[in-house]
DNA sequence: CCCGTGTTGTTGATGTTTCAACATTCCGAG
DNA sequence: CTCGGAATGTTGAAACATCAACAACACGGG
């Protein structure tokens, strides 16, 4: 396989080594800033997220795992993790044997409504408040071109 | 402390949803094609390229860290595992004796340029196959703006 | 010279992620 | 109905990351 391998040119070598740098950073950045002040980390926060934000905040595993962009394992692990802080409960799914279905506690929604500010503060802090409209409108262009290739 | 949290807007809720599946899924998807091609993981993966791009193949241990963009800590581990390979030795820093040195083997560069390819076709085909020149230029303009508040 | 402070880098314990293997259930073809 | 493949979740071990504590050195002011 793999004939001569096309390299990346002047423009896109610039842009690759400042994305890697945010690919990096960025996730690390949200993550200390989360752990410091509540004690949870930032893949754990977006599940509960995402939890508070469905329907009666619960979701089928499978589905959380696809909406946090996380793999089967991971999120078992995870949940295992949130379910011992009493901030998560697993459920049995009525409509498929195999399922569980992950129900945020109220423990968990209050944990979540603590943390929510601080973390809001550091994303405006680290991204927005460094960004115009335009750029916004550029970002969103940008990473609903990007998207479709990562699911 | 703490007065009442100023939430995101529409504009902005919709772009953070959509960065954090970006800074979720990119990096997972580069880890697993270097993983599964050359058992090599990202993050050791940079510090191979960013050494290799350097004067003599070597960097202070301090500098890399930083140019890498991650923590001591973690780069003093990172070392360890890449010295066990044989990819990397650690050497006295002439001018400092708290210093170390990280040397790049030749058996680590040819480690390098054996997983380039499939990682910047993977590169190619996650990110700039989706991009016109256009993006690009808003995509540099928007992490030029990002990267000095994340250092 | 000497002490206090900041820098550099490492270590070990703990927490999280990845990977491979697996058990269970669903579902469609025959 | 029944079999085989696909989907759903879990588990345990190994790899990786984080954190706190630490040792060793640099550097500047007294």
């Amino acid at each position: 396989m793999s004939t001569a391998p096309r390299w990346l040119d002047e423009q896109e070598r610039g842009a690759w080594l400042d994305l890697a740098q945010i690919l990096m950073l960025l996730p690390a950045a949200l993550d200390r800033q989360l752990r410091e002040d509540t004690g949870i980390p930032h893949a754990y926060y977006q599940i509960l997220a995402t939890l508070s934000a469905s329907d009666g905040n619960c979701l089928r595993m499978s589905d959380l795992a696809r909406m946090v962009g996380t793999t089967p394992s991971r999120l078992s692990h995870a949940v295992d993790s949130l379910q011992q802080r009493g901030w998560l409960e697993r459920r049995a799914c009525p409509t498929d044997k195999r399922g569980q279905v992950a129900h945020l506690t109220d423990t968990g929604l209050d944990a979540l409504r603590a943390a929510a500010p601080g973390h809001v503060a550091e994303v405006r802090r680290l991204v927005f408040d460094h960004l115009t409209p335009d750029d916004l409108t550029h970002l969103r262009a940008v990473t609903a071109k990007l998207l479709p290739a990562l699911h």
